[in-house]
DNA sequence: AGGCTTGTTGCAAGCGCTTTCAAAGAGGAA
DNA sequence: TTCCTCTTTGAAAGCGCTTGCAACAAGCCT
């Protein structure tokens, strides 16, 4: 067998669909792209040769010579989350509508690998760039804004930053979520914190210090113990809290699965939820839904987040020269089957 | 104000870093590629200076030039069913560690964007295709081989394209589900399907049928109902199974998803599970392990077949003469609580 | 010493497309 | 009829990069 086609296939160009349609490049160019001054005729010619020959743009060369792309950059730190899948379900379905298309850009929480992909990305390959990877230092993002590139922090509010942003109150959730658990007479109440690198996480905590303080509960560092978001911390982070001399009657935990394995902790310590000990999560992922018993968590809005996102960088892909904005969602207490008064009411 | 900068900041290229190290684009640019034939100390002399200017490759210049693209193209339905995001991870983690990055497309089941993203994508802005969307005409597939661009299909297996393909036994799976209700003693056994335009979909109403006749279970019609993997449509299909006149003592449903509709339906039936109908999904997503009851369960390794996907894909890239290849995972039971013997045993 | 390798580097031609800028017609106005 | 304007089209210069080919220096052989 012959290998003839060893150099890739030519693919049809702008100069087939001209030499075909018996008109220059430029014209050919002017009728992908726009109508200015084009002949209606001339127009059809063009489009009948191109789809005769299947004609492709090719992408590359296109915003290498100038043009705009079509694509929107989502920088995230995985997919593993539950968090990011939100959000790029709601940044996937505006984007689409708008008629973008999404570029998926996972850093795996490489900081090396972060900033060349920011560059990257930014550098032609998309039109714009929404960033939901925390630790991307601010002179980056700054350097991206100074060349006029569009960019839209998710829930990675750093205030120092002159940018558009869409988060969401993690402080008010956090003093939400402690309050309920006060409110229903609990005094004792432990925290398993996220991972504290994160401005979700501190803000988290700093809101359930604020609501243990606002109800004149003295703030107990032993029943805070870092956690890192994932289900396994939240499992050994309960069973420290559980294990100690005087355990808490609740535990709030400043994500889903890190409550999910907070209860799993729970029930191996032989304690029955909420009877012995109530919990409350955070995000309100499927799963919370469906656990027995069913979790009581504050949700975070996050397609939604992903949604105005968009909004937001496709405003500033229009005009550069806007002003950033700024958008807190609020989040929401859903109280389900988790979170009870503590045995023998107040403590 | 003054906007002096309403040009796009000129950005560092090659000619720079050439300019700055007192040496040819080619040999920087043969720097930044691979490293044949250069003098150490020039080559030093360049990393230095493209160091010092912050040099950033531009990826389209690249890749017009005929350089390789270091991304692979994945391309979904959409990231909203749970089976994307599994395989998605599993592509993430071994391009990453490859050092690919990942290209996420979603078509949202417009089937026409599904062709125009293809031919966009493979024109040259990644290295290779995944495909896990259903409906890609074979012409498609074919014409990106004899382009000699790699591709990959994952669980679309259509035997006629010629392409190199990973799927799971879905047809096993639906089998070995069904059998498993047989051998429990149940007899009337429901079917809901999964969206009947995908092979998977048919594959395991298929292994049902099969399972049923292989006991000498008449197939009854009316005990399946078509779905299409959503929850919704699984708690619809599941009552009409349920109201009829003689209802089934266990479901097969499709998906997790569906089979979570179904449980729902099953409650609301006033109906015990598994005491009065057993249940088992397929795909094991993360609910299953924590809903009441656990749900039993057809595993579906999906994070591993993104990563054979994946190395299938790069193997192409290396070698686009390499003959396709065809990776069948298989699928596994997981039985938890939703299935017991039908009340009164054999019926 | 002259010729030939071998190792390094520079030149220049594109990759496919956009985008000035100028040219060529077409129609009026003078 | 000639000049001017407006519309439509083409020529050509890049965008930033890779790469085949030529050039050159140094080192080796005969």
């Amino acid at each position: 067998m012959q290998r003839e086609g060893s150099k890739k296939q030519q693919n049809v160009t702008i100069y087939d669909v001209a030499a075909r349609a018996g008109f220059s490049v430029s014209t050919v160019s002017r009728v992908l792209n726009g109508f200015e001054f084009v002949r209606e005729s001339t127009r059809e010619r063009i489009l009948e040769a191109a789809g005769e020959l299947g004609y492709v743009a090719n992408l590359q060369a296109r915003s290498l010579a100038g043009g705009r792309s079509r694509f929107v950059g989502l920088l995230a730190p995985g997919l593993d989350s539950g968090y990011v899948g939100g959000i790029s379900q709601g940044v996937d379905r505006s984007l689409a509508s708008a008629g973008y298309g999404l570029m998926l850009f996972t850093t795996h929480h490489h900081r090396g690998q972060e900033l060349g992909y920011i560059d990257t990305i930014a550098n032609g390959l998309t039109a714009g760039l929404l960033i939901t990877v925390p630790l991307v230092p601010k002179s980056y993002v700054e350097a991206l804004q100074q060349q006029q590139f569009p960019v839209v922090l998710i829930d990675q509010a750093d205030t120092s930053i002159q940018s558009s942003v869409v988060d969401i109150t993690n402080w008010q959730g956090g003093y939400t979520a402690t309050e309920h658990l006060i409110q229903l007479g609990h005094r004792r109440i432990g925290f398993i914190t996220g991972l504290m690198a994160l401005r979700s996480a501190t803000d988290r905590l700093a809101g359930y210090k604020m609501a243990l303080k606002d109800h004149d509960i003295a703030v107990d560092e032993s029943l805070i113990v870092e956690g890192d978001y994932m289900r396994e911390m939240g499992y050994a982070a309960a069973r420290q809290l559980l294990t100690a001399a005087q355990r808490p009657t609740a535990i709030v935990a400043s994500n889903d699965f890190t409550a999910l394995g907070a209860m799993e902790a729970i029930h191996d310590q032989g304690l029955g939820i909420p009877g012995d000990v109530s919990i409350i999560g955070f995000d309100d992922i499927p799963e919370a839904r469906v656990v027995h018993p069913k979790l009581s968590t504050v949700r975070l809005p996050l397609e939604q987040m992903g949604r105005l996102a968009v909004e937001l960088l496709l405003e500033q892909i229009e005009d550069p020269h806007l002003q950033p904005k700024h958008i807190t969602l609020s989040t929401q207490l859903i109280e389900r089957q988790s979170c009870a008064a503590p045995r023998g009411g107040r403590l």
